[in-house]
DNA sequence: ATAAGGGTTCCAGTTACTGGAAGGTCAAGG
DNA sequence: CCTTGACCTTCCAGTAACTGGAACCCTTAT
């Protein structure tokens, strides 16, 4: 299987693929050519490695992960371990995002949104005391 | 006013303050020494800066936000354009994010996290049909 | 005189790609 | 046989927004 194939087949780009490569998460075999001949299990590697990112695992998680894959003795708590932590990484980032939005949508409701040159967002970001109305 | 001081009125990092300034973000005097000489303006500016940022402003955003501030005959519909825009990619953020939450929740409940070699999570990542359980 | 605790610049590294240039390879058509 | 177009290759640079560190200058106190 040439790149574009290996691209089509994991739903990743070929430049990912190349930098996938390059980092060594995978490494498929050579044609004569040049080429890059990937393998079914180099695909199925594409193919983890795009669910993992798509659930934002970080590439060095995503290399234990795949580690793991590999290491038919490992125990599942060590990967549940991983999940877990991150897991409750994407919920620091859900709180932090909603408190955001909070913030920020509570300054938007207050702005009346004309022409006028008073504007009580620029207000609640500059002013001294940004809990003020 | 010192770098330090700045970093401290701001709450921001002064390494931080001086790669605003290298993106001319902020624009502090020099004294003769060659420090850097903020004045209250320069603190304002800052301390608007790391609320934006907090908000998860981009630094473009903070930059056009700032040139409003500054544009006394600016209309407030343009500031709360700004806003409602990131507000929209806020809610996408959390949306992916809880997606991602989801996914993720469902995939680590039903590993067992022994010391089992077989992992539920591998398999959700790694199968053929990551919906099958 | 010197030591501590500021300040300065500049360079490199971070994350995970992405775009683009320059050039080799392959299959099809004329 | 040659060309054309679609592949493929490598390498270099850039992205966002800092952050760490080295090497060096300035100030103040002992």
């Amino acid at each position: 299987m040439n790149i574009s194939q290996a691209a089509e087949a994991s739903g990743l780009p070929a430049k990912t693929i190349r930098y996938y490569e390059e980092i060594e998460l995978v490494k498929p075999e050579r044609n004569a050519n040049g080429y890059r001949a990937f393998t079914d299990t180099d695909i199925h590697n594409l193919t983890f490695l795009a669910r993992a990112r798509a659930l934002g695992f970080s590439i060095e998680d995503c290399r234990a992960l795949l580690a793991l894959y590999d290491d038919k003795s490992r125990a599942s708590s060590d990967v549940r371990k991983i999940a877990l932590r991150h897991l409750d990484e994407i919920e620091a980032k859900i709180a932090d995002l909603t408190a955001m939005r909070d913030t920020l949508s509570h300054l938007v409701q207050t702005c009346h949104g004309d022409d006028r040159p008073d504007c009580p967002i620029l207000k609640g970001l500059g002013d001294d005391d940004p809990t003020r109305t």
